[in-house]
DNA sequence: CGTCTGATTAGG
DNA sequence: CTAATCAGACGA
């Protein structure tokens, strides 16, 4: 099963749409299918926060063991969930972009909407809970404590389900990386063909 | 130190 | 389209 994250960055990202990523928390279980990911391919990917060999505290988990689990705060109110993969020395990570839930639905609504500011009587949908980086790890209560830990050795991990026919999975460019001139283009975004569960925009 | 920015989201 | 909101990255 460790071989499973060793695979090249590209590949991984595909292999892992359909699989099931379930988190066992103190609050309880919940997990959803993955349905969107997206590949950041180290030092020659400008828009990878490992770009240029960048090593400093927030990427170093991205050095580690394929398999690690690299969490970071973005835009000041954000946590987003990767999964490290590359040799070790090579920094790369495959973001977890969408999820379609399975289990705990109830608690996820409860994660996202409890401490809602605004208008709270809004019928939310189902597929809001997780069609985004950001979103899902609300839902699924996985927060910046799990830095470092690794895949299927802690509260974390993968479930098998069914295969997904390659034909059923779209590629196309990675979202809000405009930064990162060429390399904004590459298609190295990846999807389930059809699901609504992908995020938006 | 000071300044800028971002692998996002919700609302208008 | 923009506000929200702040840690990290980087230059001085």
């Amino acid at each position: 099963m460790n071989s499973f994250f060793s695979q090249p960055t590209l590949q991984l990202a595909q292999s892992l749409i359909g699989m099931e990523l379930v988190h066992e928390s103190k609050e309880g279980i919940t997990s959803g299918i993955i349905v969107e990911t997206e590949a950041y391919m180290g030092p020659e990917d400008r828009a990878a926060h490992s770009y240029g060999g960048r090593r400093t505290k927030r990427t170093e988990v991205m050095f580690d063991q394929p398999g690690s689990i690299y969490m970071y705060f973005i835009y000041g109110m954000h946590v987003c969930f990767n999964i490290v993969s590359g040799p070790p020395g090579k920094p790369e990570a495959v973001l977890i972009r969408a999820l379609e839930p399975v289990s705990g639905i109830a608690l996820m609504e409860k994660r996202r909407y409890s401490s809602w500011k605004r208008s709270p009587a809004q019928a939310r949908k189902i597929m809001h809970l997780t069609s985004g980086p950001g979103k899902l790890c609300q839902a699924m209560g996985l927060g910046l404590e799990l830095y470092g830990s690794k895949m299927n050795k802690g509260p974390v991990f993968l479930k098998e389900n069914k295969k997904i026919p390659a034909s059923m999975i779209e590629a196309g460019p990675r979202i809000n990386v405009h930064y990162a001139g060429e390399a904004a283009e590459y298609p190295w975004r990846f999807w389930l063909r059809g699901s609504p569960y992908v995020s938006k925009s």
